[in-house]
DNA sequence: AATCTCACG
DNA sequence: ACGTACGTGAGATTA
């Protein structure tokens, strides 16, 4: 029989500081209590014990600032977020049914010493899981210590017997003890011999067995001199280590290890609290279900269903309709299937039961004049222009409220969304309907709703437009394209191959940094985790010291305009001859829309051989692209939210700003700027704009950190208003909570109350960045909703057809040209009036490439 | 499924 | 002393 116990207070720790940010549907911090289980979950498939517990520290006693309560007195308060997870994560254990144990006055390890011994007499196994190495003084023969350690989110355990104790340290686990009494350890407050480290620690030991060994005999060891001083000045502080660090293992503890079989009992409670928690994972995992959970009073009664089969519910339905102020719309199998909700009822109808009648029952509901609920409103509309229905008439969609309420969530399904606004798992139309209100209240609390219904909600008719016009592409000469780069591949993959002198997967990061850093010893090979990083930035450091080095490069460059280029789009051209991206609506945190399937806002541009791939993006026949970018948009943002006068200056001077910036910094006239300097200011501008680092910006520019911070203070020296911003935003997130665009779009920042330096630290970046990312995705959005408008109302052929954050393309017949080059320039710089202009360069052509 | 790498603004 | 820039998505490899 096996026992598993595990040291609570040790592995919450560990999977606190392992597992990144995670969060309960109600904002508690959960990624203690996550990891915990993620371990505990793992090590009972590993180990499968019959029996399970856990220890706990007590919190410490009243009597801590005593001078002789030193020991420990070191370690430091347990950090609020992690405190906050405690009660959560001993709730979880009872309700699985596993035991906990917790003794005043005595620490876990003590229970741990206590329990395996209790079971070694009664002729049980015991695994102990830990994080720390104290216990590993326990290790016998019935007992075993599992080491266990998390590095982003990624759990590796070490299983410790005898042996592997033994040929890890040269000496039995009995003396473990030893060991710390010589050397010491910061964490645990024990003192060990000063001046004596791991390395002396552990040769005294393998030589002389153990410290009595080594006292008794202290004069005629054979060992340096000042090693002998120094055991010698540090006995009494060893004696004293060896009694702290040995664990008790008789603590008056009532303990059978019979008590603790577990065989998943979960008790009734398990699923409600993993609901709380959002452990959503670990539900399905376990196979929970609400059934097994007491009924939990519905706060809302469910409404009346009704299937629309015949004739007398249809007419019913109509008048429903007709008299309902709002119905909510969920539309399922495509459009074949149709849920409605009146508020009252939710009637359900179908292609396949209904036939003809289905048709009647999609041109009541999409009436252009009722005004109607969705959920994920942007996908509707593209299935009811597919089906030429009226796209119109939608007053909310759920979605983009919540969505607008907290952007980094990343579940915005009607079953979640329902279980935290309205306490009762709900789907469907009836979900959309009830989920109005309170989204819509709040969206108006927290002073949203302009956002809301002058830029989101438009903007889902705009999309679902542009993705279903696509983009035209080329492609015969993609194609071409693609087979031409074959050559160079190959010659490349043999010529690294000859270098390597073997062959191998270039493709295989692993592999790679093996035949650089290992075979070819190329220097300084940095950074790992799972072995050698092989990235661009390495590589280029390494540019010069071997052939191979530019090769690897330009393979690289090769083979992902090969695959993901070339061969990717080829892929997704339609029978239309066109591309049709996906805009996502609610995947960033900042605002901005993505791209996916295939990304189109990702295209090659910045060297010459892949942007040739946007030669293949053109018009159709007859057609010509409109291309209108933002100038600087961020930096002028900066300008503008920061209020420096320098910078508002420089951008209101028309001058090159990154000149004028390196004019300023480095201090020479504007006409001396060389091209290097100018460079390195733009480097400046760029990382100011994402909070960065003097470090990063002296790996990203080529000189040293001192340097880059010399550039830096003179930076925020000449534009003083940045620095006073850059401060200022920080304290306010700070103080708030979250940041805010200049329209009032949030980001959350839970990340600036932890108490890790580089979560805080990441949080203060966020900070300073998200309301210059976020305006300008909020302007671009705007200008994106006005251009539409202005393209139908003037009756013009031309759609838009992409957006790249700061970028607009209108495909238009080559007449249409000028007039929508000034449609575009006109709403896009005015759709705002600032402390700076907005410009926008405008071009056209009939490729991308040409009209950017 | 996670990791690494690299494409874009 | 820490670890080192904001926001994305996709393909290939590895486990």
């Amino acid at each position: 029989m096996k026992l598993m116990i595990l040291d609570g207070n040790s592995i919450v720790n560990r999977a606190f500081f392992g597992v990144r940010m995670l969060n309960a549907p109600d904002g508690t911090p959960t990624n203690a209590v996550y990891g915990f289980v993620a371990i505990l979950q793992r090590l009972l498939e590993e180990q499968k014990p019959e029996a399970l517990c856990v220890s706990f520290d007590l919190p410490a006693p009243t009597f801590r600032h005593k001078s002789y309560a030193g020991y420990k007195a070191q370690r430091k308060g347990m950090p609020e977020e992690l405190a906050v997870q405690m009660p959560l994560l001993k709730e979880l254990l009872d309700d699985m049914g596993v035991r906990r144990y917790e003794l005043e006055g005595y620490e876990a390890d003590d229970i741990l010493g206590t329990a395996s011994a209790v079971c070694e007499k009664e002729g049980w196994d015991c695994v102990i899981v830990t994080g720390d190495k104290d216990s590993l003084q326990l290790v016998s023969d019935r007992t075993s210590v599992c080491n266990v350690k998390t590095r982003m989110g990624q759990t590796e355990t070490i299983l410790y017997t005898p042996q592997v104790f033994e040929a890890e340290y040269g000496f039995g686990p009995e003396r473990m003890v030893d060991l710390k009494a010589l050397m010491g350890d910061s964490s645990d407050n024990i003192p060990g011999v000063p001046g004596v480290g791991e390395k002396t620690a552990l040769d005294l030991l393998r030589r002389f067995g153990t410290l009595d060994n080594i006292y008794a005999s202290l004069d005629t060891l054979d060992i340096k001199e000042g090693v002998r001083k120094k055991l010698r000045e540090g006995e009494e502080s060893a004696r004293m280590s060896y009694e702290l660090a040995t664990i008790v293992r008789d603590a008056p503890l009532s303990f059978k290890p019979e008590e603790n079989l577990w065989d998943h009992n979960y008790t009734a409670a398990l699923y409600g609290l993993m609901k709380r928690l959002g452990f959503n994972k670990f539900i399905e995992k376990w196979g929970l279900s609400p059934e097994d959970a007491p009924s939990q009073e519905n706060t809302v009664p469910a409404m009346e269903r009704l299937e629309l089969t015949g004739e007398e519910e249809l007419e019913s339905f109509r008048k429903a309709v007709e008299k309902a102020d709002l119905i909510a719309v969920w539309p399922l199998e495509g459009l074949d299937r149709l849920e409605v909700c009146d508020g009252e009822r939710v009637y359900t109808a179908s292609w396949n039961l209904l036939g003809e009648a289905y048709d009647g029952v999609l041109r009541l509901v999409f009436d252009p004049e009722k005004k109607k609920l969705a959920h994920e409103l942007k996908d509707l509309l593209g299935l009811l222009l597919e089906e030429k229905l009226p796209a119109e008439g939608f007053v909310f969609d759920t979605v983009l409220a919540a969505y607008l309420l907290d952007a980094t969530a990343s579940d915005y399904s009607l079953g979640r969304l329902s279980m935290g606004w309205l306490g009762a798992e709900l789907g469907g139309a009836e979900a959309v309907y009830r989920l109005y209100e309170p989204l819509f209240a709040k969206l108006k609390e927290l002073g949203m709703d302009e956002l809301y219904f002058t830029a989101e909600l438009p903007l889902c008719r705009v999309l679902a437009d542009m993705e279903r016009s696509g983009f035209f592409v080329d492609r015969k000469a993609l194609y071409e394209f693609g087979e031409s780069l074959n050559e160079g591949i190959a010659a490349l993959q043999s010529s690294i191959w000859a270098h390597a002198g073997r062959e191998f997967n270039i493709n295989s990061p692993k592999q790679l940094g093996e035949i650089l850093f290992d075979e070819l010893m190329l220097p300084s090979g940095k950074k790992t985790r799972t072995g050698w990083s092989t990235n661009a930035d390495v590589l280029e450091k390494l540019r010069g010291k071997h052939p191979i080095v530019d090769e690897v490069l330009d393979y690289r460059m090769l083979t992902k305009l090969k695959s993901t280029y070339a061969d990717g789009l080829l892929k997704v051209i339609s029978q239309d001859g066109r591309i049709h991206t996906n805009f996502q609506m609610t995947v960033t945190a900042t605002g901005r829309l993505s791209s996916t399937e295939p990304n189109l806002q990702n295209i090659p541009v910045r060297r010459k051989l892949g942007a040739q791939i946007r030669n293949m993006f053109v018009a159709a026949p007859g057609m010509v692209l409109v291309d209108a970018d933002y100038s600087q948009i961020e930096l002028r943002l900066l300008a503008h939210i920061s209020g420096d006068e320098a910078m508002r200056e420089a951008f209101l001077s028309g001058e090159d700003f990154h000149a004028v910036t390196a004019s300023r910094v480095f201090g020479v006239p504007l006409a001396e700027v060389t091209p290097l300097l100018r460079s390195r200011a733009k480097a400046v501008n760029f990382g100011i704009v994402y909070g960065i680092s003097a470090f990063s910006l002296a790996q990203d520019i080529g000189v040293y950190t001192n340097e880059a911070k010399a550039y830096m203070d003179a930076y925020l020296e000449k534009y003083s208003g940045v620095r006073d911003y850059m401060k200022a935003i920080v304290e306010k997130a700070r103080a708030d909570g979250y940041v805010a665009t200049i329209y009032g779009r949030r980001r959350y920042l839970p990340e600036l109350k932890s108490s890790n330096f580089n979560m805080r630290s990441f949080g203060e970046r966020v900070a300073l960045n998200m309301p210059i990312q976020g305006t300008a995705a909020d302007l671009i959005k705007l200008a994106m909703v006005h251009v539409y408008e202005r393209l139908r109302s003037e009756k013009l052929r031309a759609r838009l057809i992409l957006q790249v954050h700061d970028e607009l393309i209108v495909e238009c017949p080559e007449e249409e040209a000028g007039t929508v080059g000034e449609i575009l320039r006109q709403e896009m710089e005015q759709v705002a009036q600032l402390a700076v202009p907005l410009t926008v360069d405008v071009h056209s052509g009939h490729s991308w490439a040409e009209a950017h």
